[in-house]
RNA sequence: GGCGACGUAGCCAAGCGGUAAGGCAGAGGUCUGCAAAACCUUUAUUCAGCGGUUCAAAUCCGCUCGUCGCCUCCA
């Protein structure tokens, strides 16, 4: 399988440098607030990149941080006259919800910042042993253009940055362009005993030192948004490149943003919508599918309609797994085992279907494809549908029934890669109807006995009332559905 | 100012040198007393514009226009 990498700027092909053993290190949050759509973005593409190296065989060791410590923590906790650790702690708990409700995976180790002083302590001693870094006024910076590979990740040379700069002054840094590695306590701020006196980590050395600990010097693949590519992750590499002398991560995956009228979704624009208030109004496989609508390095535009289009879609891969399921069960209870009929199902359809799972891991395996993965799912519903169709209208061959059974299997477990389509279908559709119902103002048992009146009138042709009914119930967005087994009924969305 | 990404049907989105996947919406059809729902079929001579390379370009190169991002905390 190819993947991009930040680095080389090109699609590689993903060879682990342990055989078999897929190591990743992702950026977790900074845990002050509610998580975003951003936020369920990252943590989804890993949920699916994670989930699909296993598919393909790879033992994974999957670790992602908290940042329980930082500035905006602190500023936070101050603004709420509340204890910053506290804070921390709380929203890391907000994130485990968020996260159990989008059916995210747990991360195999998720390692926070103020658990590992000692292991950055350590780390910065190896920095300024090196001459890379330097103590100045009770911080401790690294010394950038010590580093002579700096900005390699990021694709930006010191000089040109230096032409906008935006960057503060400060007269404890050899070079403005140094940054800061550990930082000394201000009164009343949150504080660990260093060699270089009382103070905190910087931002990024907790990577460094928590990557080294959990997945060693090197490793596979360090992940996160396009936004930590600079400073965040180039500084990373900085540090760990400059005290371990050996390679970091072998490949940087980034992800594209979630925006909003194409405007990136972020705190400080304040466009952002929670995970909980999108939750509230679509399921999360809902989400899910939205989000790998497109490739995970692609922006992504957040609106209504788009969550719309996905809640159809999604029903449609219900509706045909329940008609699978549907079809099969009549299969069972009638003809008895009994080959009844001939195969209806043409070769070219049969093809398709049976080709379903390599179309799949094709598009999987380049960079990650969700969106073209999914057109392969779409297409498969396609031909399902089609081939149910067919099956129902006559006696069903056996082969054909397995067949169908067959592709339901594979729909939803490659659909699972994707962490969508994981209920039963059957359920999943009562349960919509069930919510639905509880929304409109008829019960269950009104409605059944309207539509008994309206049969009762269909029966003397009296079509004049059948239809009044009809309309009656179409106001409390009660659908009609005239099959050849009776009428049932649908609340409208 | 520096660096980078993107621009494909009404909307979303794949394709990245061999002649336009898929989804939503729309249209036609099957079904129906009429409907609805469901399903089927269908919808881009063309890929922002202009040049160039090539037997062949949405795909490569150059320029122009437009949108967005990073350079400051950010997923």
């Amino acid at each position: 399988m190819k993947i991009y990498n930040t680095l080389t700027r090109k699609k590689e092909t993903f060879v682990p440098l342990e055989e078999g053993h897929a190591r990743l290190y992702v950026c977790g949050i900074t845990s002050y607030d509610y998580c975003h759509i951003g936020h369920a973005r990252s943590a989804l593409v890993f949920d699916m990149v994670v989930r699909y190296l296993r598919y393909h065989g790879y033992r994974v060791t999957f670790v992602r941080n908290f940042t329980d410590i930082d500035d905006k923590i602190i500023a936070r906790a101050a603004e709420q006259g509340v204890d910053s650790k506290q804070l921390a702690e709380r929203f890391i708990d907000e994130f485990y919800t968020d996260m159990d409700a989008l059916g995210a995976l747990r991360a195999d180790i998720e390692p926070k910042a103020t658990e590992h002083i000692q292991e950055m302590i350590e780390l910065v001693q190896d920095l300024i042993e090196k001459g890379l870094a330097y103590p100045s006024g009770g911080d401790v910076y690294y010394r950038v253009r010590r580093f002579t590979t700096y900005g390699t990740l990021s694709g930006r040379k010191l000089e040109d940055m230096q032409a906008g700069a935006r960057i503060d002054v400060n007269e404890q840094k050899e070079d403005p362009m140094d940054f800061v590695l550990w930082k000394g306590a201000k009164p009343g701020e949150p504080k660990w005993a260093s060699p270089w006196g009382e103070g905190r980590p910087g931002w990024h050395i907790e990577c460094s030192a928590m990557s080294r600990k959990y997945l060693g010097a090197s490793f596979d693949i360090h992940g996160g948004g396009k936004d930590l590519i600079f400073p965040h992750h180039e500084n990373e590499l900085a540090q760990s490149v400059g005290a371990n002398d050996c390679s970091f991560a072998n490949l940087w995956m980034h992800h594209g943003f979630v925006t909003i009228k194409d405007e990136k979704m972020s705190k400080s624009l304040g466009n952002f919508l929670t995970i909980r208030d999108v939750l509230r109004e679509y399921p999360a496989e809902t989400l899910r599918l939205f989000i790998f609508s497109t490739q995970y390095r692609n922006p992504l535009d957040f609106s209504e309609t788009a969550l719309q289009d996905a809640q159809v879609g999604l029903d449609r891969m219900y509706d045909c797994l329940a008609g699978i399921t549907g079809l099969v069960q009549a299969a069972d209870t009638g003809s008895g085992g009994v080959d009844a009929g001939i195969s209806v199902i043409g070769q070219k359809d049969r093809k398709k279907i049976e080709s379903l799972r390599q179309r799949f891991e094709t598009a999987m395996d380049n960079d990650f494809n969700t969106a073209q993965a999914m057109g392969h799912l779409f297409d498969g519903v396609k031909v399902l549908n089609k081939a149910c169709r067919l099956l129902d209208s006559q006696q069903a061959a056996v082969e054909d029934l397995e067949l169908l059974q067959q592709a339901g299997v594979t729909l939803q477990e490659l659909a699972g890669l994707l962490g969508v389509l994981q209920q039963d279908p059957m359920q999943y559709l009562q349960e919509k109807k069930d919510n639905l119902l509880a929304s409109i103002s008829l019960s269950e048992e009104e409605i059944n006995n309207l539509i008994e009146d309206r049969n009762a009138a269909r029966e003397k042709k009296d079509w004049d009332a059948s239809d009044a009914v009809r309309d009656k119930l179409l106001t409390h967005n009660v659908e009609l559905h005239d099959g050849p087994y009776g009428t049932t009924w649908d609340v409208k969305a």
